[in-house]
Formats: C-alpha cells, sequence, structure tokens
DNA sequence: GTCGACGAAATTGATAACAAAATTGCTTGC
DNA sequence: GCAAGCAATTTTGTTATCAATTTCGTCGAC
C-alpha cells in the first residue's frame, strides 16, 4: 500500500504527457518535428488542453521546445548537450550505487545477479539489442535498490533524453565485452556491499560510457 | 546574442509558473496549501487554462502535488526528502565545481573573490541573512562558472525545494566560521584552476552542509 | 449528543468557441 | 519571370461554458 495508491483512473493529462514522452522517446515523433496540438489531441483523444499541459510539462523535461504563437517541436539534443546529460547522469549514478550497495537486501541482489546473467547470455548469442535492452534495466535495476527516489526521478529525465545515443555505442568494437565485465564488477561490489569499491566501479564503467559516446557522436560526424 | 534571445514578450502560461514557483520558494503559499485554480488566476490577473499548465509544471519540478478531483496543494518536504535532495545537489555540485575550476576566466574568479569578499564582510558584521543570500549567490556563481548547462538546471529545481532549509543551518553555533573557510577553500583551488583540489574542497564543505541540515532537522524534531 | 444521510456549494475536468498571430499561397505590378 | 504585398488558411492563445466530483454544512434518526 505504501506505494500502491488505489488506482483512480489517472487523468487525461497524465496520459496525454505519457504518450508524447514515449512518443519522442521510442522515435515516433523526430526531432524538431512540430508538434500541433490538435493532432496529437485527435491522436490520443482528448483535448487541446491537456495535451497543451502535457507540451508544457515536457518542455521543462527538456524533450520539447516551445516559440511563442509557433508551437512545440521536438527538441534536438546537441553533441555538447549530450556529452553534458552523461556527465550529470555519471555525478548521479555514482550516488545511487553507493546507496544501493548500502541498502540491498538478498532478494535485490539476487534479482541483480539475474540481470547480469541475463546480459551475459545476451552478449554470448551476439544479440546487442537485447543487452542493450538489459543493460538498461540493470541500472534502472540499481536505483530501485538505491531506494533514492530523488536520485531516481533526477536520472529518469535525463535517460529520456538520451534514447539518440543510448543503444549505440554498444555496437562499438570491444565495447560490449568491456561493459559485461564493468556491470560484473559492478554487482560484486553491490553484493558485497561495499560501496566505496561500488562506486569505483562504477566510475570504471562510466569513463567506458563515456568514451563509448563520445565515439560515437565522433564517427557521426565523420559520416557527415 | 547565443543565449539572449530578443525578448518576444513571454506567454502568461510562464508568468504564472514562475509567479506560483517564487510564491512557494518565498513561502507566500505554505506547506499543504491548497492552491485553488482560479484564486491563483485572478491573482495573477490570467485564466485557469494557463494555471493548470503552470500547476502540473510544477508538479513535475516537485513543488506541488494534484490529486484527480482534489486539485493541487503545495507540497511538504519531508525531513527524509530533504536529505536525499542535498545528497542530489552535493552529487551534482562536485561535477560542477570540477567544471569552474576548468574553466574559470580572470573575470570569473574576480567574481568569485568579490562574493567571498561579501560573504566576509556580512560575517564580520554579524548578518547571517545577508551571509545566507550571499552563500547562495556564490554557488549560483560556480554553476555559471562551470558553464555547465544540464548539471546548472537541475540543481535550480533541487534548490527550489530546499528553501525550507536553506537558511536556517547557518544559525547553528560555529557554522558560519567553518562555512566561511570552506567557501574560501573552494575558491582557492578554483582561482588555481585545480578541479581535483576544488572537488576535495567542495566535498568538505558539503559535508558540512549536511551536518548542519540534519543538526537543523534534529532540532526541529526536538522542538515539537 | 453523536453519527450518518442528504443536499447545496465549491472546485476540478472537459469541451467548445472565439480572437490573435503566423504561415502559406496567390495575385498583381514591374 | 520575379518580388512584394495581400488574402486565406492554419495554428496558437484566451475565454466561456457545462458536466462530474468533492467538500461542507445541515438535518434527522438513534
Amino acid at each position: 500500500m505504501a506505494t500502491a495508491e488505489t488506482k483512480t483512473k489517472q487523468p487525461e493529462r497524465v496520459d496525454a504527457t505519457n504518450f508524447l514522452r514515449e512518443g519522442i522517446v521510442k522515435g515516433r515523433f523526430l526531432p524538431n518535428e512540430r508538434l500541433i496540438e490538435i493532432e496529437i489531441a485527435r491522436l490520443i483523444g482528448t483535448n487541446r488542453a491537456n495535451v497543451r499541459t502535457a507540451l508544457a510539462c515536457l518542455e521543462q523535461e527538456g524533450l520539447v521546445v516551445t516559440e511563442p504563437n509557433r508551437g512545440a517541436r521536438v527538441r534536438l539534443i546537441s553533441d555538447a548537450e549530450a556529452i553534458e546529460i552523461v556527465q550529470a547522469r555519471s555525478a548521479l549514478e555514482l550516488l545511487v550505487v553507493r546507496f544501493a550497495a548500502m541498502r540491498a537486501t538478498p532478494e535485490d541482489r539476487a534479482e541483480l545477479a539475474a540481470l547480469i546473467g541475463e546480459m551475459k547470455s545476451a552478449y554470448d548469442s551476439n544479440d546487442l539489442m537485447r543487452y542493450s535492452a538489459t543493460n538498461g534495466l540493470f541500472h534502472k535495476k540499481l536505483q530501485k535498490i538505491s531506494r533514492h527516489e530523488t536520485a531516481r526521478k533526477l536520472l529518469g529525465t535525463l535517460r529520456s533524453q538520451m534514447v539518440r545515443f543510448q543503444y549505440r555505442a554498444i555496437f562499438l568494437p570491444n565495447r560490449a565485452a568491456k561493459s559485461l565485465a564493468e556491470h560484473e564488477a559492478i554487482m560484486k561490489a553491490v553484493e558485497a556491499g561495499d560501496p566505496d569499491r561500488a562506486e569505483r566501479a562504477m566510475r570504471r564503467h562510466l569513463i567506458g560510457v563515456i568514451e563509448g559516446i563520445e565515439q560515437v557522436i565522433a564517427s557521426a560526424q565523420a559520416e557527415v
């Protein structure tokens, strides 16, 4: 009951926000695409007012930009900004992993280990998309284990801005193998309940992540 | 021109959000106070729709809570949550101070030194409210110097949630003196352009801040 | 006197209509 | 053929209205 909250039908406003956020994150709405209120309202089956507030919320989240009298567009995250986001994410992930190490229960540890197992299996069968997805779940799981709501919320909004870069790093040569080892080290440290070691392991992992993103950006620029 | 943006009259929606945010932060609206849409609309001189979207934005910022069919209230930040917020803030401040040390220009350094001077003068004349205000400016200045927009934005929303605790720690015995020394150390490290040293200095400072907040919370609980 | 049911008032949620601004396309003049 | 200006369309911004829900007060039963 602590977190459940007997499901009183959510207002459509919330639905509209989630619909749009998901649409942007999943790529249904492309960067710079105009988001016309009435179109989206019809798409969701709600009214303009709700779409309007949803767009205002998403603007604050950094997913859309609006100009007065000119409506909203999907915001394009620049390369420089992507780096900033990873840096901010890193700062918070370090915090989170410390708490995860301190607060993990036996069940938490088991679930974390299971996720590592799944990552390994995805890696072994060379299914890098599945690896990337499970990777995301691993980090999410860490956030949950940390029981640090504030950090979790901030990381959530940061992550949704990163989709454009998220999964591509994993295709870099050798990255997946390194990533797997890094995650294992994090898992071991959390299992040992050692915050300092967990932070060190996470720090090593994040260095790898940043390098990966930088390479993705560099190669994308080379393409053009 | 990079950041200026020829001031096209802001939509009332934005005004409403700022008005409410400021009202909550400055204490015009108290924790748990109901925020009735039409009242606020009349107060600002706008319509309900704008207030509605403003409230939705502020909910995402964590400043208000809304229940379906029951409107919005000013959110009361619990003690436990206050600690979380300081922790998250800390993680980001450490990031920021590193970048500040790396990116500070001579002018930046001068402005930082001037702020330290003002803090010292406020301390000497025992004007702790002014000290606290300048303290806030110092941290804001660091964020600006860091030129790390992402971290800056996140810190902005975290700070607005902390007002209830912000200034009270400074009245603890000895805290002001320690705080001043800590800030000077940070300033010196930034002036030296040494990110590691700056981070260490900031870390020491933040430990002091967290202890201060914890004491404020403890003594507030003792009061009741 | 207390508790619950009922009803009125207040407030939120949803929809429609209107006004203002921007965009588009067309016409006209050169 | 091209550009400037004008008109039509599209889209946003604002306001009004109505329905649904909650809240509050009153009345009555026990």
